[in-house]
DNA sequence: CGAAGACGTTGATTGAGATCAACAAACGGC
DNA sequence: GCCGTTTGTTGATCTCAATCAACGTCTTCG
């Protein structure tokens, strides 16, 4: 079985600069001479940018398989990629080397596009969930996102670790901090969601969660199926080293 | 001298199916099926989505050389691309013939892939402007970038034709026909705009415009120097037709 | 362990923009 | 030219979320 985007890793491999990455390690986006594009491998990250009044601002969550590189950012101050998982692996690939590799495999090529143009698509629903719904709304498209997207299944629902801090909610939401906190208690309290800890999120009932926001269905078409299983299959479930293992 | 878009134009021209637009017209993007590929060759275009509680949003604003295709689009019903302009035209070409040319021809692929590019950095920026500015920056923001990349110089200033009515900005900019008024009305007695008609805003001052406007700088990298003379050169400035030419 | 700092929660108040409503101006068709 | 429809303007009021402030909780590191 070959996936798409395999292609993409299998032509970047030879070329690419594997970084791990921990919580909070930042990736430099050249902004002058050569682009830099980098592939996510594993984890999640946040594009940030900051504004001239010093407001951050996160513009994007890239998911494994996602495609980064300095000319799809726009010209924003401060603009840096951050990792939000405790354990995350990206390839670094040159310019220069990414565009040499397309241009001898079409195959290459069209798999680049055709994932970024999902991106895209994911940038211009984001905008819809920015410019349409309210609070309440939003942070529930988030949170469905993620269910989507990263959640496992457990007995008591679906689980996820929220990779974003309250303010990288509020950042990404066009929100306030507070306002996240207190829209987030009002989930809890209607049942929505559970929480144990800190990050740990458990979404009993998806459906339910789909129903408060309005976008549900376009989000699950962007979002749902896209988890798949890669090569070492369960491997990133290893206990050590997350905080989580000790309780 | 050949610009890179060119190369797009070219390719795509034994497969393109040419269609001349007039304002309101809706150009279909099949959403099931084979992808649909447009390619704006002359007037602006807005890319419309219907949200489920019914309310219209502007997604995108496309210009000449910008590429439309429906993997690009989110899955919301309604989606749809409207022509701004009063006279306009796109090209439009089968996904297959597209994903043919671009395989044959790999200077097509990259000239495609970094002229999209841009567009999803454009998607992010918008995103930056409706998450970090208030009404009258966000109002601001767009008719700077309007300025920059359709406006001509005139004795008076910077003019240029608003493709976008007063609803159409509000749900382009996530605010209200109502408040976007009463901002326009502000920003004209702050004498950063005059108006000529209905539809025509003269710009007198674009640095006092971008002061306005905290994101200004990246907008003018985005926007500014895209306005490229065609074959016809000075042909879109026929003074018949427009409701200005009475004064 | 205990202090310092970061992060999260909650309450009281304020303000930007939405909503509702009435009116004015422009346009298109006949 | 005239009338009906659409589009834009302006005022009064209301509401959602921002702001300010205080406090609770988790984490880190000496």
């Amino acid at each position: 079985m070959h996936h798409v985007p395999d292609v993409i890793a299998e032509e970047f491999a030879p070329h690419a600069v594997r970084i791990a990455t921990r919580r909070y390690q930042k990736l430099v986006l050249s902004t002058e001479g050569e682009e830099t594009f980098y592939l996510v491998r594993k984890g999640i990250f946040l594009v940030r940018a900051t504004l001239p009044d010093a407001r951050q601002q996160i513009l994007n969550i890239l998911y494994p398989d996602d495609i980064a590189r300095t000319l799809a950012m726009p010209a924003l101050d401060g603009t840096a990629i951050t990792a939000a998982s405790d354990t995350g692996e990206v390839w670094r690939v040159r310019g220069s080397a990414a565009k040499a590799s397309a241009e001898a495999n079409a195959a290459l090529a069209h798999a680049i596009s055709t994932h970024f143009t999902e991106q895209a698509a994911r940038l211009a629903l984001h905008n819809a969930v920015l410019a349409g719904l309210n609070g309440d709304e939003r942070v529930a498209a988030l949170f469905l996102e993620l269910t989507l997207r990263v959640g496992r299944p457990t007995p008591a629902g679906i689980a996820f670790d929220m990779p974003l801090s309250r303010t990288d909610i509020a950042d990404h939401l066009a929100l306030n901090a507070d306002t996240v906190s207190r829209i987030v208690s009002r989930m809890r309290t209607k049942g929505l969601i559970s929480m144990v800890g800190r990050n740990r999120i458990i979404c009993r009932d998806v459906e339910a969660l789909a129903a408060e926001c309005p976008l549900a269905a376009a989000l699950s078409q962007m979002h749902a199926g896209k988890t798949r299983k890669r090569h070492g299959a369960e491997t990133e479930t290893e206990p050590a080293l997350t905080p989580a293992s000790r309780s």
